[in-house]
DNA sequence: ATACCAGATAAGAACCATTCTTGTCAAGCG
DNA sequence: CGCTTGACAAGAATGGTTCTTATCTGGTAT
């Protein structure tokens, strides 16, 4: 009579898709996008859609196995590593890469009563393989970037 | 045979609909989004299009006079203070609150060679005010909220 | 075993903030 | 005055993400 817990409390349902997936998250520290980790599932996968991928990240973010990265503007990048680390874009390229946080910044100004769940740090700059290119270049070519 | 200047610099130019689009800055500590500032302008003005607002919005940007909020997953938000303060956002409601900085984060881990412009660091939490509400509702109505 | 059911998948439509395009207009300068 | 530049309006286009609908599948209860 009871209600059928069947699969046990909701857990993570491994399928040929989600076990490809996972595979091409682990260890990865190239933050990738959601069309990424698509590309790299169709190898495998040829007719897997995009919807497979954002499901199966949904998932993994809720149950904690998955952290979203929200500093590159035009779309989420992922990470499987969830330990609230700081993260640094290139301005020109897109790579993140990661920093550790010894020292979380001190704030003042905060309205009493709000109740801080989650702290996002975040750093813009250029990396060494871009600010050794925009050197001879001119700079007149980085201006409008916006998308990749 | 200069370039035509003719403007001096590409200043800034005033017009009525971009004067009451400062006007709605100016102070503002709500931290709008474009459609609120939208919104707004065509009160005054209803033939306004959403595409003056944005590109006021990137004019201002460029000049400096403007900050642009990333806190909101779901849509920009602007803000006419424009030092590096930090920001605050309720996950419920979408309040934005500013806090100042006193300390800077130590990071450990950064590449060599990478050069830093710009940090952004944000929190989240809950408002007081949805804090409240939360105490009476239960919290099974808050789970899947994503856009407002 | 077998029917059942929750969850997974595929395909594509829908959504929506933002950007782009096109044409028109106004203002400053020569 | 005509030219040039930039503002504006209207709407189309873009593109990442979400939603919908229709199967499919694998574990569970009967």
């Amino acid at each position: 009579m009871k209600k059928t817990p069947a699969r046990p409390s909701a857990a993570f349902r491994m399928t040929p898709q989600r076990a490809e997936l996972l595979r091409a998250l682990e260890g990865n520290k190239s933050h990738p996008s959601a069309e990424q980790l698509h590309r790299r599932l169709r190898k495998k996968f040829p007719g897997v859609s995009f919807a497979t991928v954002y499901n199966t990240l949904q998932s993994l973010l809720d149950i904690g196995e998955l952290a979203e990265i929200r500093i590159d503007r035009s779309r989420a990048r992922f990470d499987p590593c969830t330990d609230g680390h700081a993260h640094l874009m290139c301005a020109e390229c897109g790579a993140i890469a990661d920093l550790s946080v010894s020292r979380p910044p001190a704030v003042s100004g905060a309205p009493r009563g709000f109740k801080v769940l989650r702290c996002n740090i975040e750093f813009y700059g250029v990396c060494p393989a871009c600010g050794k290119k925009a050197g001879n270049k001119e700079k007149t070519l980085c201006q409008k970037k916006k998308r990749k």
